[in-house]
RNA sequence: CGGGAUGUGGCUCAGCUUGGUAGAGCGCUGCGUUCGGGACGCAGAGGUCGGAGGUUCAAAUCCUCUCAUCCCGACCA
């Protein structure tokens, strides 16, 4: 691509990984059709391809949540005021960036002209929009419960969410985002402890069974943790400019909304006890996340299992009549592949219908959207009988016999997944570093950019922690629950003040 | 909220310094030639220049006010 554009995008390309990672990662998420800025400011519009891709991961989400014996029901969007105050953390991790509802009408300005907020219509009380509805389900859940009989209560929710953001970048923070939030109830502190454990495993198997995005489970530090919640996990990933991103949290509530909220129950020996709280949830940032974790300078790279379009039939022809002959034939494949299977379901194919673009057009087209397998269909593959079939993540190209197709096509969607999950695992791996010295510590996170992983020693205060970010802006991501080496568990001395630490920690600058 | 900038066809922008009544590229429509790695020609459609007021014979251009957006900081799934 020529030089003299800079990182503006030509008409053709978009700007490469290296040249500019955060103007590549936007102008991919547009141009892709992924998803494009509002003229509401700081909201986006999710678009039909990339909301396509979030109902896949909705209903592989929702089918885990179902199977761990989980519930979907809807709570209102209002929190009022008084909600909110109730949970005194979680009203301080969460004021500062919350919309609210103070007047219900509009009314015309005979001055002015136009519509101004009608003053005879103030709200008694405020309704913020929902930054999280632990407020809102626990003040319910208060009249849910009243015996050990009624729990566990295992909820879950698909909602929108309103966090308003200073600086809006899409899928990874907008003001308005959609996500789940899991809100369960429990009788012991130990069985919502499992339920936390257990929705952080079905995050992690989502990750990297799905996503093909490898990530690391661990638990936040107390700077780090949810607002209201006794402890928070987590799975961290990394995106391809060694940045940590926070992909699904998973938070044990301890007492904290029970007590705010007073929803006790009575237990089988007769006594009155508060029950125990989790709330869990991953939102759209997944799809920032997953275009991070694998996409090119050529597009977008998804993984099959998630990818909206698997499969692109391009017809090719000469002339009129070859262009019929091949669209037509391009039609009775993707026709003929209908009993074909991946992953249980039926292969997501396209055929590209499209007669103003070339297919050199087209083919990039396809790239930049992420199709996984690109099918040519020419006249020389009409006459032998064959067809080419292109990978995206490796730009291989092979001719298959079309009789093969419904065997070899969903073959090589799997190999497509798992490569994706190796190829991301060895690029942590190698960007995982092991640190001891605060001069080295330092230098990776000096200057822009990531700094990759690194795994280091702490001495477990809230000071020294704030201090390490002030200086190098790496942030503790987690303390590994399973160390991603035996040695991390050993005892060593803290990388800043030097005083004991009894293991490694997880550390990164985040996104 | 502090610092900086920008508002001109659907999109990206030029024109503004030195006022003279609006341009380009992309996109769009039609026709023709192309078509196995980002094609081209020709002909078209489309803008009261963010809004209000002022200066002037004349304002996209100068002045005042206003609205909005973007970028850099504090916050963040």
């Amino acid at each position: 691509m020529c030089h003299t554009l800079g990182t503006v995008s030509s008409k053709q390309g978009i700007p490469s990984r290296s040249e500019n990672y955060s103007e590549w990662y936007n102008e991919l998420v547009v141009r892709a059709g992924m998803a494009e800025h509002s003229s509401v400011a700081g909201c986006m519009v999710i678009k039909p391809h990339g909301y396509a891709l979030w109902e896949n991961m909705q209903r592989a989400l929702d089918d885990m949540f179902k199977a761990t014996g989980h519930v979907n029901a809807y709570f209102p969007m209002f929190v009022p005021k008084s909600f909110l105050a109730k949970e005194a953390e979680h009203v301080e991790g969460f004021a500062k960036e919350c919309a609210v509802v103070t007047h219900y009408r509009l009314k015309l300005d005979p001055a002015a002209g136009g519509l101004i907020v009608d003053p005879e219509a103030k709200l008694e009380e405020e309704l913020i929009l929902r930054p999280t509805s632990e407020t809102v389900i626990w003040n319910t859940y208060s009249r849910w419960i009243q015996s050990y009989r009624d729990l566990p209560l295992l909820i879950n929710q698909w909602a929108n969410i309103v966090r308003w953001e200073m600086r809006p970048r899409l899928f990874l923070r907008t003001r308005e985002f959609l996500w789940q939030e899991g809100h369960t109830a429990h009788a012991t502190y130990e069985e919502a402890e499992e339920e936390a454990a257990r929705i952080h495993e079905v995050y992690r198997r989502f990750a990297e069974d799905w996503m093909a995005v490898p990530v690391v489970k661990g638990r936040k530090t107390e700077v780090e943790k949810f607002a209201g919640a006794d402890h928070t996990y987590t799975i961290e990933a990394l995106t391809q400019d060694l940045r940590a991103i926070q992909a699904g949290t998973s938070h044990h509530l301890g007492q904290n909304f029970a007590k705010a909220f007073d929803v006790t129950f009575q237990t089988q020996e007769g006594r009155l006890e508060y029950v125990y709280a989790t709330s869990w949830g991953v939102s759209t940032r997944l799809i920032g996340t997953l275009v991070m974790a694998h996409s090119d300078d050529k597009g977008l790279v998804l993984p099959p299992r998630l990818a909206p379009i698997q499969i692109v039939i391009v017809p090719i022809g000469r002339d009129d009549a070859s262009k019929q002959a091949t669209l037509q034939a391009a039609e009775r494949l993707a026709a003929s592949l209908g009993e074909a299977r991946y992953d249980g379901r039926p292969l997501r194919i396209t055929v590209d219908k499209r007669t103003k673009e070339s297919p050199g057009f087209k083919f990039n087209d396809w790239e930049l959207k992420g199709a996984c397998l690109r099918i040519e269909l020419g006249p020389r593959d009409l006459e032998s009988g064959s067809v080419v079939v292109a990978r995206r993540d490796t730009f291989e190209k092979e001719t298959v016999p079309t009789e093969d197709l419904a065997e070899a096509l969903p073959a090589e969607l799997a190999e497509m997944q798992s490569r994706l999950l190796r190829k991301a695992l060895a690029f942590r791996e190698a960007n995982t570093h092991r640190v001891d010295r605060w001069e080295e510590f330092a230098e990776r996170f000096a200057g822009e950019g990531g700094g990759g992983f690194v795994l280091a020693h702490w001495d477990g205060t809230p000071e020294t922690e704030k201090e390490i970010a002030e200086r190098t802006k790496a942030t503790i991501r987690c303390i590994p629950l399973e160390p991603l080496h035996p040695d991390d568990e050993k005892p060593g001395a803290c990388i800043l003040t030097g005083r004991p630490s009894p293991r490694r920690v997880l550390f990164a600058k985040a996104y």
